[in-house]
DNA sequence: ACTGTATATAATAATAACTACTATTATTTT
DNA sequence: AAAATAATAGTAGTTATTATTATATACAGT
């Protein structure tokens, strides 16, 4: 695949995940595009997310629990997942790149970065 | 299932998990487990994996990749993912448990921990 | 605007990781 | 040793995701 082609499923999923503030499953972006597109397959879905992920369009957010979420938030933060009500949050919090400064002090390879999310409590669950 | 009774099943994975450095997939305990028992099931082996991280004596590692890994030594300990060999190893380093008040600090729910790991070069792919 | 070619799509089949079910077997209690 | 209970092997089922393929769409060159 050279060249990449405009298409209209695509620019909806994009329009979607910047709209939204969730960090839906690929399944719950399906269910959505759909009102607009009813014909749009779900691995059409699939298939533009791992595009838009690899371009670096589009977050994908995995380990939470068995489904892959995505942000269309690219700029670098933190999530919260709530242990009651499975809600994932935008975490606003100061950098915390200084681990990978931790991790590095005897480590013989070279660290490069690090995937983090905390767990806990959200505000209506608490 | 009130009463957990022995198994030489349960019993070889966990010596098996306790003696290996590696961070293996439950696919690979069953290849292993079965050189001992060749009839084993896989279902065995899964059903016993969750039995031991349910009881703390087996971690699960989740989100490196498609599937899970498990970890005979429960001590916390933080991980490292090489992007070239895919290997995990772990990592000996200070404790980071600090982020959790970092990322607290302007949350209204209640942050009890995080997940992390590194990731990078490993010694041999630098 | 018309045509050729490459890319994207919908629909569907296939795969991978894991869980559920059930008849039999092993462990523990009595 | 017999009864009671839990674990197992073998197998079927589920869920999330990827692969396949014939058709549709985008778009560059005319
Ligand atoms: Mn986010
Ligand atoms: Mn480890
Ligand atoms: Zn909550
Ligand atoms: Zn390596």
């Amino acid at each position: 695949m050279a060249v990449i082609k405009y298409s209209r499923q695509r620019e909806a999923i994009k329009e979607y995940l910047s709209q939204t503030k969730e960090h839906p499953t690929a399944d719950t972006i399906y269910m959505n595009i759909r009102e607009s597109y009813p014909n749009i397959s779900l691995g059409t879905v699939y298939r533009n997310l791992n595009l838009l992920v690899e371009m670096g369009e589009v977050l994908r957010i995995n380990g939470m629990d068995g489904s892959d979420r995505y942000d269309g938030h690219t700029q670098q933060h933190y999530h919260f997942l709530c242990n009651k009500c499975h809600k994932i949050l935008d975490l606003e919090m100061e950098s915390i790149d200084h681990i990978n400064d931790t991790a590095n002090k005897d480590f013989p390879g070279k660290v490069e970065g690090h995937v983090t999310y905390f767990y806990g409590k959200c505000n209506e669950c608490k």
